[in-house]
DNA sequence: GCATCATTCAATAATTATGTTGAATGAACT
DNA sequence: AGTTCATTCAACATAATTATTGAATGATGC
């Protein structure tokens, strides 16, 4: 029997959304697209990489229906096609951190060094920030905040923030965020400011994870 | 790509367990396996694939701890490692479901064909059966056969279809009768046949109302 | 029209994934 | 010890994926 059943047709499509999903840099354009629609060219400056290949992996993800374009004058914007996308991503990343040995090598190697950082959840900030008890900033570069950042937050690029420490309020608390959980650079602001005598703390998600749990973004 | 931050490190992780569910082979292992821990053996079987070719998937599938194997006598069971595995799974269906066009297609080609299980009738199936066009076969259970059947018809009661599919006979048509009008199994059967690819249609009647007609009955 | 520039395409080469076959392994049973 | 049998391995062929390069496309603005 040759003959495709519907179920098997339908698994082959399930696994051509997952082979999309199934490539580091992929992966990387997926938290990129995150935090906004992008050009092929701003995507191919962020990650460092020829831009005919930054612009095929974009169109394989738009045959799996990961993304769509459009275009804007001489740009193509990307963008996710939905958060599900973003969904999937997170299911994977759980998969991968509960059963993956290497990754739990390079989880402890990297960033446990710094685990004494307990992050603070989104509902935890979002109190400290009604009570004004904190001061938020976002160490993302400034065209990433542009397109959205937490009410009230402060854009301080992570390569500024040594020069800017002193515009900083003395609030009780800082607290840094950035692209999402795995991003670096809230790892290295707080240990920066706590290294100049802040009480700094990092956001456990990023900017794309405040969003989709329907909290409040300013643009 | 020669230096390879722990970030891309991190990203190469997901990418492989993103990897391992892009393949509509696994993904069927793993809908397996979620009614529970299957021996190599018998998931050969339910897939109708050669044991060593899904002997290979579900090591890929471990590599990437999507599933566990346990050794049992001279059987190895696997297992899904935890049903993140599952909420992987689901994200990407739902990815799926939401954006390719390829999976509404075949979503609704394959209902819109139950919908229209047009019954054969009596007579028809009389005509067809002297041509040796069809198989008859009987969804009731064996003692109730044993009793009375149409003539030529086989039976294969409801809860056995499904492992004795291979037994079937290829011809152009499959048709499926029990007790009748109302009776359930036979539509049931229809589903099941065209899940796996027969062409299948159910008799409008029963054997009752086709014994009443006249017609030929096999003791 | 013509030049510019972001994006896409096409051709190539290298790597990786997949399925098939038959042999090897290793536990259980006689 | 030898046999059986589920599973795994190894070798091979084929197909798919990926990165790279340079050229083609197509909208924009002069």
């Amino acid at each position: 029997m040759s003959i495709r059943n519907p179920k098997q047709a339908l698994y082959e499509q399930f696994a051509v959304v997952a082979k999309a999903l199934g490539n580091p840099q992929r992966l990387e354009l997926i938290e990129q697209l995150a935090q906004g629609p992008r050009s092929v060219e701003a995507l191919a400056a962020k990650l460092a990489r020829p831009v005919a290949n930054v612009s095929q992996h974009l169109q394989a993800m738009r045959r799996a229906g990961l993304v769509t374009s459009e275009r804007d004058g001489k740009f193509v914007n990307y963008r996710l096609a939905d958060e599900s996308v973003l969904g999937a991503f997170a299911s994977i990343r759980v998969v991968a951190e509960r059963h993956s040995a290497e990754v739990e090598r390079i989880v402890r190697g990297y960033f446990d060094r710094r685990d004494d950082m307990e992050p603070v959840s989104r509902e935890e900030l979002a109190a400290r920030m009604k009570d004004g008890l904190v001061t938020v900033i976002d160490v993302r570069p400034p065209d990433e905040f542009a397109l959205g950042h937490l009410p009230g937050a402060i854009n301080v690029p992570l390569g500024q923030l040594e020069q800017r420490l002193s515009d900083l309020e003395a609030k009780p608390e800082i607290v840094a965020y950035c692209r999402g959980p795995w991003c670096v650079m809230s790892f290295e602001a707080v240990a920066l400011l706590r290294e100049h005598g802040f009480n700094a703390r990092r956001m456990e998600d990023g900017l794309p994870e405040w969003r989709d749990a329907g909290l409040a973004v300013e643009a």
